[in-house]
DNA sequence: ACAAATTATCACCTTATCATGATGAAGACA
DNA sequence: TGTCTTCATCATGATAAGGTGATAATTTGT
């Protein structure tokens, strides 16, 4: 559902905003705790930076932050920027034009969980995921 | 949501089931209307027949036809050879232990949405695809 | 038997994704 | 100032997905 690397990004964000409260996290401490390559994870991050989702700050002592707060970030934010999120609105057969009008076999069945999934990113905040880990169903 | 090679899977079979009733439906002539690479159609619908998806005629008025009525025709054993699946229903988050009980962040938000993906795949025939064709909204 | 048509298969090529290692740039602090 | 730490970036490689072209195998029909 999610490319590696957006993967890698969203659980990059969560675990910032988990751990960034009153400190700065290092790339090195991610990719240690998440087992993600570092360098690797280090051009994720960095491109989150770009995005406007974390601040950086170089040097010692430096580190990632998030630039939103958590139940201002949503899930969109943090995906969208690797590999095409729009894929989940995307028609299932791949048509470039596929509406109700226009609609391919597998449309109206599909879009109605198509939305349900874009919706999911759209609409679930980094805060909500974060509240969910702490209670445990 | 699909692979690239997934989605040919599917629109050839439904090319096949619509068109193959009382004839063999040829590869050049799907990959021709599709708008499919041919030799690539050819590796796909080979594997569909490995299946037990399709059956194949060889030589002079060859072709392919359901192996499986269309109404018992399921979308996932069209899709699942080709790119797992099986990711719908998986962690979010990539963890290869993730339950009710393990949850990671973003397991119980996710979870529901990840079984309406699912069910579609599971539960929606090749037969249903084909009528919601038939009437367009 | 032979030729034509069609599926089956082999060998490769191209591209994107994922990943690694080395180096540059910026800031903190003695 | 110098040095250490950390982010930023570059060049490269590994792997898998997607795609192409040629050839073999099988059946039909004459």
């Amino acid at each position: 559902m999610l490319s590696q690397t957006a993967e890698y990004a969203l659980r990059a964000v969560l675990y910032v905003a988990e751990h960034g409260d009153d400190r700065l996290v290092q790339v090195s401490e991610m990719a240690r705790v998440l087992r993600i390559p570092r360098n690797y994870l280090s051009k994720i991050v960095h491109a989150l930076v770009r995005e406007g989702v974390l601040l950086s700050t170089r040097g010692k002592s430096g580190g990632f932050r998030l630039a939103v707060v958590p139940d201002r970030l949503y899930v969109v934010q943090v995906v969208a920027p690797f590999g095409s999120l729009g894929e989940a609105r995307h028609c299932l057969l791949g048509r470039p034009h596929c509406s109700d009008r226009a609609a391919c076999a597998a449309h109206t069945r599909w879009k109605n969980v198509a939305e349900r999934v874009a919706e999911f990113f759209r609409e679930t905040t980094i805060a909500e995921l974060l509240e969910s880990a702490a209670t445990p169903a």
